[in-house]
DNA sequence: GTTAGCACTCAAACGGTATGAGTGCTAACA
DNA sequence: TGTTAGCACTCATACCGTTTGAGTGCTAAC
């Protein structure tokens, strides 16, 4: 669809105005704020048409316009450009040292909510590769064997197996430097069944440990499927009262906490990572993964990418009247000093 | 303070009916509901001496009477009778099968929030002891080494040093061994500055590798020092008027998400665990850690005890008017499951 | 000590009346 | 033909007085 100059304006006028206040705005102030020197007669007239066009409706009769969904669409996509507004701060202000990624990531977190007063969420990076890097069975004491894989990027994890007995430190070794060698290098998700039969094999009488590692590897992968994601800021929303209604409220912080549907979104994020500059722009009924509740909101993500396959999604969730030329001003920055911060 | 039978039976109604309707309670309610067979106006006589006493309190003039905190209290600590409800469903919904600890935790936390219709919280268990089990270094590549530490319980840490170049495989075995035997069954908090220099002199050019090391071990105790919460049924608070109303719930679900709060609390019943039979009950401004926004509300907690000195907090947050006798059976069992499964 | 009766209070619900923001339409103007 | 002034109309919201009903305190009688 393309708008006549004029038209556009006004669209991008009655929307800006929208923003701020969150009250329905009437022909008269848009004459009066815009720099076109037009009457609120001559507005009312291409209102009209907007309205007719699905951009903008009337909650009810004599009322000012409000976006419609479409309308909002139209704004993000032709409309935006970036006011460069202070975010500054928050280049100061972001990533004291922290050795942790999961603090870092929480901290980044909030961060983003603070500055933006919405709320935010911040999704620990999958791998893609998966590859094995390392593996090693510790005996801990006579009934617990500790077995520790290390997956391309250095992340780390642990499983502890129960045993009847004790192994003898010579098979210890044996059997680590089995499993090296036959899964170094491996991506988790190559490992075939006929692979896992012939370790086994090879493993002997401790084949059934063999299977408790490949479990562990397997469960890695698992967790990696729905990664741990960290919000920050859920409380943000009653600053909008079109979202601190109870019923909405209540829905909203449901998803907060259960993090299902908010897994579902980093899911979306990271598969269509396409979008305008990496930024992916979800209004209202568009957020993704039928999220009830979600309706009356908006969801601007994008995709940070750590290296080494490693990647994963920041957000906002707010109202659909959000700023959303500042909620992408911040995003990018926090994406971009979080991708720095971490490669140096 | 010591009541005579009646009022007690009079305050005791009371509260009952005010806990099911959330409505102040008049004397005509009342007159019928209890088998007294009194007439309003003895009631009415009665509710005024309780007022006076500072147990209920009339939000109007021409109300019904609501319990105070102090009311509350009294009923909690003299009036509470196991009413023996139906939380058998929880006996069997608990807990289908789950290796890891965490899992376990937030199965719990949800199970707790949606058979008691308030908010949970749920924390990781710190240990007492914080003996050392066993230590080990691993050359992962070039560049960095992997330190896995195993406290009694069985948790496990681990930590990625970096470090310029790789050691020999001889070099480490030895260190290993120097690290173990001089750490083993050690508690955490006894390792001593005079310890480390000694541990260091040993290890000659590894001493910085050490020092990583002990950062690692450190750095254990410090996480379980603020432990991990997990929460459920946040959303919950919405089902009463009370705490639904905006400036309330935003405070309460900021606590929630920002977990300091919470922290405190956890740290609290970890602190003081008297009370009955382990239960705490904090009602309104007894809440503990000056907990902003926490004023309408009661938090109920208790210890579960995992054995090997690993002990945790669960509690409910609700409304003042909360169901007592369900949320302390709904603990129990919880806490009750929580330390059987594990030990088994 | 208990109760019936009565006057009184006050929140909440109800209904009618402004108020004012905002519209659509029409007719005049450039 | 596009723009504007003017006017009638709509409708959410606020305001105000009235009614309703739940509940109280007090007093007098049992």
């Amino acid at each position: 669809m393309d708008l006549p100059g004029r038209k556009k304006k006004i669209l991008q006028a009655i929307i800006r105005t929208y923003l701020e206040t969150g009250e329905p705005v009437g022909s008269r102030t848009i004459s009066k704020y815009t720099d076109l020197h037009l009457s609120s007669a001559t507005i009312r007239n291409e209102m009209s048409d907007l309205e007719e066009m699905g951009l903008i409706v009337q909650p009810h009769t004599s009322a000012g316009r409000i976006p419609t969904d479409r309308g909002y669409r139209m704004y993000v996509d032709e409309l935006l450009e970036g006011k460069n507004q202070e975010v500054e701060e928050m280049k100061s202000l972001l990533l004291e040292h922290e050795d942790h990624l999961e603090n870092l990531l929480k901290q980044a977190a909030k961060l983003l909510a603070n500055n933006t007063n919405y709320a935010s969420l911040i999704s620990m990076p999958t791998i893609s590769g998966n590859k094995i890097k390392f593996i090693q069975l510790s005996q801990v004491d006579r009934n617990h064997i500790l077995a520790v894989i290390v997956i391309e990027g250095n992340l780390v994890r642990n499983s502890m197996i129960e045993v009847d007995e004790a192994l003898d430190s010579e098979a210890l070794l044996k059997l680590n430097m089995l499993l090296n060698s036959a899964l170094d290098g491996l991506a988790v998700e190559n490992i075939s069944l006929g692979l896992i039969a012939a370790i086994k094999k090879q493993a002997g009488i401790h084949s059934e440990l063999v299977s408790h590692v490949m479990d562990a590897a397997a469960e890695a992968i698992r967790t990696d499927g729905r990664p741990e994601i960290y919000t920050s800021g859920a409380d943000n929303i009653f600053k909008y009262p079109e979202l601190a209604e109870q019923s909405m409220a209540s829905q909203i912080i449901g998803d907060f906490e259960e993090k299902k549907v908010l897994g579902n979104i980093v899911q979306n994020t990271l598969a269509d990572s396409g979008g305008k500059e990496g930024i992916q722009v979800y209004i209202g009924d568009e957020v993704p993964a039928s999220a009830r509740g979600m309706e009356e909101c908006s969801v601007v993500t994008t995709t940070y990418d750590l290296g080494g396959g490693m990647k994963g999604t920041i957000g906002i969730v707010g109202p659909k009247r959000m700023d959303y030329d500042k909620v992408v001003d911040a995003l990018k920055t926090v994406m971009h000093q979080l991708e720095d911060y971490y490669k140096k």
